[in-house]
DNA sequence: TTAAAATGCAACTATTTTGTTGCATAATTA
DNA sequence: TAATTATGCAACAAAATAGTTGCATTTTAA
């Protein structure tokens, strides 16, 4: 049922923006939006803030699926991973469109 | 240092991905995504919280641009307002479109 | 005009989030 | 081996969030 994958989606989808609602993970999600996986050292460079925050912030990313982990010698390299990028983007598109076919019962709707 | 730099539409993004990062305002959302304006009331009806706090949730979406009100009488009446919600979807087909190119060229500079 | 309905506002609590510092550990390199 | 590099872990504090209760105000209806 329509309703049910909705609502089920809104679950998922409310976990991966908030992990986008940061300023600071949005950030890392473009840098790592050329593929090629970072080290958290590298990441943290371009930051104002700590290694051990930015840290956290992949984590949270990590939890929710947007990027993934590997461990290569002493450095943990992350890469994004489009999965869950997908998911909210189907999301937004499905209540975008639900929006659009609202307005056009609604217009029809008035000039009866 | 990046956090100074404007990143892109990261931090508008930001805080329309924050206001859709919560399960109660997401539902809200799918809730007004038939696009009548629906009062404080027959919204907080369906929700095991409280209408105050129904309220909060309402302002901060309409904060963002995701809803906007309107006085009717004793009533407030929320309606969808799908400028944010345009916003966020085509910076997640932006991130989307990054990376699909990026893979494309990583593949292309293996194959190489 | 009185009662009910819908909302607004403020204070307060509890929890989560964000960030820090300090120290420990594993891997590299000189 | 000793120093350096990259990271992990834990405790702590500040701030933001989410939610409640209580009461006031504005409209509507009886």
């Amino acid at each position: 049922m329509l309703n049910n994958e909705m609502a089920g989606g809104a679950q998922k989808s409310a976990l991966i923006f908030a992990a986008l609602g940061d300023p600071t993970r949005l950030q890392l999600v473009e840098k790592l939006g050329d593929g090629r996986p970072k080290s958290i050292n590298t990441l943290s460079s371009d930051f104002k803030l700590t290694r051990q925050a930015i840290t956290k912030h992949l984590h949270v990313l990590e939890e929710v699926g947007i990027v993934r982990s590997e461990r290569l010698g002493r450095e943990n390299r992350f890469t994004m991973k489009d999965g869950a990028i997908k998911t909210a983007r189907d999301y937004l598109d499905q209540i975008g469109k639900q929006w659009d076919d609202a307005l056009t019962r609604l217009k029809l709707h008035v000039e009866e």
